[in-house]
DNA sequence: AGATATTGTTTGAAGTTCAAACTTTATTGG
DNA sequence: CCAATAAAGTTTGAACTTCAAACAATATCT
């Protein structure tokens, strides 16, 4: 391998468990809350699918990656712990909407503020040029990996 | 957010753990092994220190970053399924050198030809500019995140 | 030699995830 | 219409990963 793919390479052996690690402990540190990165993040997930009204669990589930199964057993502990509620749908009884509580919308702004933090560090040492590089190169890392991405962005019109 | 910081911001979130389930279904389909993506990235970490003769398990445990106790866990089993045999030091009674077997020599050849075929593809979509550029990017990511990096690559000379 | 530090193991618990079996509700073909 | 099938979600049992805390053995330092 060159240099670079090795670099390449590192970054997503090595560099990525940081990353997870690093934000694991400045959770801890986000006082009052007792949530796991998994639960954040299914959070994020509710917001996210919520802006289009997607916000039921089989949605949410294929959002994550996971089995229905496993969010279900997410879910029920995420009410318990009064971040979650579900709202049967009215027209088709089978599906569950999961609507987040506000202390869940009071965490996950705490939680996007965290990230948008942490890339603002990131890209303060990077020239504006590197930036966007940066940027559309990972935009084609993530076509790779099957995901869609906003043509602009994967044009470089950013 | 800008568009890029957006971007990067979701190469987190997101693309990280498509690469790892990535990596996991690749693993699946490597017939006649059964490791986990912990234990493979185990034994990554074995060969890794024995270069230097730091194959100990205090020293993988700190490279894996996990505790000693888990490490002590994960030991056992693939020490049960063949892929590792502990030696103790005969200067420091207290110390344990992990070494891979043959077995897992084979199957860590394997894990390596599958991330470098997943490098080459990812390099292929991009150009000599945004491969150095994202190399370069990496490294500094890398570097906010506190660890060491060859200085060639950090300063680009690639 | 006694105190302290280091290396590693054990134990008990919590969290994450899955597959498979199951329930409830919806849709569809005859 | 109704029987069969599909879809959405839940439950259960198991495997895996990880940790903190208590413990044991060996090494070092004063």
């Amino acid at each position: 391998m060159t240099k670079d793919k090795e670099q390449l390479n590192h970054f997503l052996v090595v560099t990525f468990n940081d990353i997870l690690r690093y934000e694991e402990r400045a959770l801890e540190r986000l006082a009052n809350n007792r949530l796991s990165i998994s639960e954040i993040h299914l959070l994020e997930a509710v917001f996210e699918t919520m802006k289009k009204k997607e916000n039921t669990s089989t949605n949410i589930a294929s959002a994550l990656g996971i089995t229905l199964g496993s969010l279900t057993t997410a879910v029920k502990t995420l009410e318990r712990k009064g971040y979650l509620i579900r709202e049967r749908d009215q027209n088709d009884k089978r599906v569950f909407y999961l609507i987040p509580t506000p202390i869940a919308t009071f965490v996950n702004k705490k939680h996007e503020q965290f990230h948008e933090e942490m890339i603002d560090n990131i890209v303060a040492n990077l020239s504006f040029e590197e930036e966007k590089t940066l940027a559309i190169a990972l935009g084609k890392v993530q076509t790779y990996f099957g995901e869609e991405v906003s043509s602009s962005a994967q044009k470089g019109k950013i």
